[in-house]
DNA sequence: AATGGTATTAACCGATTCGGTCAATACCAT
DNA sequence: ATGGTATTGACCGAATCGGTTAATACCATT
């Protein structure tokens, strides 16, 4: 990767970053070519190939950025600093919102190269992806205080209907081509203090 | 589309429906090559041709069938004649778990051509959907007796949780490449129990 | 206005892939 | 053997692909 690249004034960057992410979302690997992200981004395909020595490393490169910024917005939200597990969802998604708003295909993106099988770049995405992979572990229950709960609550299934409604609101938001992001965001706020209505003492 | 198509034995018009479905819900119309699905479907492509004239007439083909398949499934599984709106919602995911049994790639297919932008395919897809786009009311709060509901209790909520919740676990079973359904659909059935307990007086 | 360096592109290349055709072959019952 | 049917390999012209390169646009300094 062309250290020229860094160079570029950020709004360039961004729009190179988001138009990789869209064009690479959208197929495989294999089926999105370079030109095609080049006209999203409104440059050359020369030019592109300036800053990306090929194809391979552009993809890579995206991988690799996709990580950093996901964590880098997952820390920044202080959704792991936080006790309470209700606010703890509201911030994880709020700070997944504020993704998609500056890179609105970014976590498609990552989600299909987490499948992608192509021999090109199979391995070395596999090791990108690694040390992240066990980190997924949203699906498994925190550690929780019962006495501030309902009595006779069943705290897993609380956990899973809150966990699979978020998820169900981030599978809404990424198929709507352009939605209102506030508007989401607002109602997952109240379905958050509904949650809270319903299940806390 | 040759009638031919019909006289092949059901396994074998299965496996090219399911080929078509697969490879066009993994990229757009236009990167979704015809011999690709013939070798998934396991035949030749000039075999493929000898069915459906041309690409566009099998893609169109494709997306009829799944509308009527997904009709088929829905009003079979008695979802809709279901007053109780937990088994009504109980049976309208065991329907699609049905579906993605015998046909794994068909949902994603069909919400990736939802959103299809190809100028060959374009209009006469629009017209293939025009008539199902206002079905997809599921968002909306059914008609319900409030008196058998806890007191206080926010109907609307609380169905903003259980459809999102349903949308979480479609979209689970879309992601993993190879899923127990029978498993999920027990989890999901849990989760439905949860749910009347919760909601139920 | 000439200079020189940098950012950017158009034009091009060989290889591959595409949709689609067609003559040939495999298969199978009579 | 025959004849019909199911199926395919080989082929075609056009388009697309990743990648290169020589040329141009841009812009600050002299």
């Amino acid at each position: 990767m062309n250290e020229k690249f860094y160079q570029l004034p950020e709004e360039k960057q961004l729009r190179i970053l988001n138009a990789g992410f869209r064009v690479f979302s959208k197929s495989t690997y294999r089926k999105s070519p370079m030109n095609e992200i080049a006209a999203e981004a409104g440059i050359s395909k020369s030019l592109l190939f300036f800053y990306f020595r090929n194809k391979k490393e552009l993809y890579l490169f995206l991988m690799k950025r996709a990580e950093e910024l996901t964590m880098e917005y997952l820390s920044k939200s202080g959704c792991y600093a936080e006790s309470d597990i209700f606010e703890m969802m509201y911030k994880g998604l709020l700070a997944k919102t504020e993704m998609m708003r500056k890179y609105p295909d970014m976590s498609l993106f990552a989600l299909k190269s987490y499948y992608e099988e192509d021999e090109e770049v199979k391995d070395e995405l596999q090791k990108i992806i690694a040390p992240y992979r066990k980190l997924s572990t949203n699906k498994s229950l925190p550690k929780l205080d019962p006495t501030l709960f309902k009595d006779g609550l069943d705290l897993n299934m609380m956990y899973q209907d809150m966990f699979l409604a978020s998820e169900g609101y981030m599978y809404q938001m990424q198929n709507q081509g352009r939605i209102d992001v506030d508007r989401v965001l607002m109602d997952y706020r109240k379905l958050i203090d509904f949650w809270k209505d319903l299940y806390l003492k």
